[in-house]
Parts: C-alpha cells; sequence; structure tokens
DNA sequence: GCCTCATAGTGAGGTAACCTCACTAAATAT
DNA sequence: ATATTTAGTGAGGTTACCTCACTATGAGGC
C-alpha cells in the first residue's frame, strides 16, 4: 500500500469519525429546536459577544450573505438583536438577547456531555496526543499553493 | 478547565480540521464535474461493485429516497448502470459504466493526493499515531445508550 | 392457498445550508 | 472631488439531505 493510498484511508476514516460526531452534536442539540448552523453562530457569539455580522462571517468561514441569513433566522426566534454600529453606518452589530445566553449555555452544555461521552472510550494519554496531532493539522498550510 | 470542556474543545478541533479536509477534497474532484455526494457514491460502487440502490443507501447511511437521487444524477451522466435483481423483483441493481469506472479512478487519484497533501505535516510515527487513535473511536459505540 | 406484514424503489413535496450576483449606502484612498 | 473598497442584504440558485405516501413484490404464519 502506497503512502497516498494510506493517506486516504486516513482520510477516509477522519471523515467517517467526523461525520458520527457531527450526527451526534447535532441529536445532543436537537431538543432545544435550534439547527446546526445556528448553533455554531450562537457558539460563536457566546464567545466573541456582540460583534459585526460580516466578522461573524468570518468566523464561521461562510458567505457573508449567509451570514446575513443566520442571523436573520436567529433573530425571528428572539435570540439575538441586531443594532447599528456606532463606528461605521454602514455596518450592523448582532448580539445574544438573554434568551439567546440561555440558549447558548444550554447549547454548551450539550454539546460538551455529547462529546464527553464520544471520547469516552480514549484514555488520557490518547486524548492528549490526539489533541496534539490535530494542533498541527489545524496550522495553516505552509504548502506553497 | 473540567474533562467535559476539553472534550468540547476536541470535538470543535476535530470539525475544524475535518471542515477544512471537507473543503479540500471537494475542490480537489470538483474539476471533474461530480458533486461530494456523488463522489461518495462512486467510491461504494467503486469498492463494492454491483449493489442494490438500498444497500448503496445504506453504505452511504443516507435515506433510501436519497440513494435514489443520486443514483438518478450518475444515471444523467452516464457513469452508472440499472438493472433488475434476479433475485428480487422489488430490486434495483446499480453498478458503475465504464465511463463510471474512469471517473471513479480519477476521483481516488485525486482525493489520494489531496490527503497525501493533507497529511503531509505529519511524520510517520504521527500518522500512525493518528491513524491508531481514529481507530479507536470508529468502534461501535460500546456505551450503553 | 390466503392473509398480513415487511420490503424496495420512487413520486411528491419539503427544509437546511450554503452559494453568486447585484444593488444601495457608506467609508477610504488618491 | 473622484475612484475604489466595504457592509449588508434582496433575489435567485444549487446541493444534500429528509418524510410521507404509494405500488409492486416477497416473506412468514395460519
Amino acid at each position: 500500500m502506497s503512502t497516498q493510498e494510506e493517506d486516504e484511508t486516513l482520510a477516509e476514516a477522519f471523515w467517517s469519525v467526523s461525520r458520527t460526531l457531527r450526527h451526534r452534536s447535532h441529536e445532543s442539540i436537537s431538543p432545544l429546536g435550534i439547527t446546526p448552523a445556528q448553533a455554531r453562530a450562537i457558539g460563536v457569539l457566546r464567545r466573541h459577544g456582540r460583534m459585526r455580522i460580516s466578522s461573524l462571517s468570518d468566523h464561521l468561514r461562510i458567505a457573508p450573505r449567509s451570514g446575513t441569513e443566520v442571523v436573520d433566522a436567529l433573530q425571528v426566534r428572539g435570540l439575538v438583536l441586531r443594532s447599528p454600529d456606532p463606528d461605521d453606518r454602514r455596518a450592523t452589530l448582532v448580539t445574544l438577547s438573554s434568551q439567546g445566553e440561555e440558549i447558548a449555555e444550554a447549547v454548551r452544555k450539550a454539546r460538551a456531555a455529547e462529546a464527553e461521552q464520544f471520547f469516552d472510550r480514549l484514555d488520557e494519554a490518547d486524548r492528549r496526543e490526539l489533541a496534539r496531532i490535530i494542533g498541527l493539522l489545524r496550522r495553516p498550510d505552509t504548502q506553497q499553493p
């Protein structure tokens, strides 16, 4: 088996695990009545606090237009509030409402519990090792384009 | 930082890397003119050979109706062929056409090259370690529901 | 053999999660 | 002052699923 094939197999394994993780994560927040994309946005807002919609889109790595959409959906549900940016009249700020903060905390808890259950099959050393390796993979790609 | 929080962070890191991998994988096959879902189906057919649409759906872990759809799309492009199952007149068999097999091989190559480039930042020991740990995570969940 | 239930595939209709393009208004650079 | 860039969003589109319902067929039980 060549290196390429090993790496493809590794990629497939990676994908398979991440798919399972994604599915379980989705189910863990489903009772809260929000979708995965909304949960992601809520997570960014919880960590970052008030921010521009464009910044939210950057964090989520989606198109600005899609950022608008997820904020729309959350606003309809009363989970976020929009306000004009005093520093730039083109821009809009978005922040979690108090209800949104409650949901955000519930999301965080549900996700954490699910993740703990998922990774529970690894011992402490393996978890640390996995975190280390994943950290390497997360670095900006040093390969030339 | 509690164990739950560490695990949630690990899950997020996992998701972040898998998102990158997914995006790069998508780009690597984009020149072939097929979508990620189609590529997945092609991959299963390449490995498994002729099979029922229901089985394909099982392998892909999608609803049977969605299996029908991806086969429809591939059939329109001449990449798969449908035939009745001689053992069960309710069932339909699907297999790659010769053109489909060429595309399947191209997909495999593109993906492998991309995966090699992605994991190239890890040394051999880390790759093996990662594969070992991922293998643990891939096992059926031994936790009681 | 007959009946009931399960299975296989698919038509119809739907949602979620993105995307691009185009536009207006505002900010920045020259 | 003018040209270019930026921020948000309307309009329209694609992809990748999903559920429900239906027909035809197969399996199991009596």
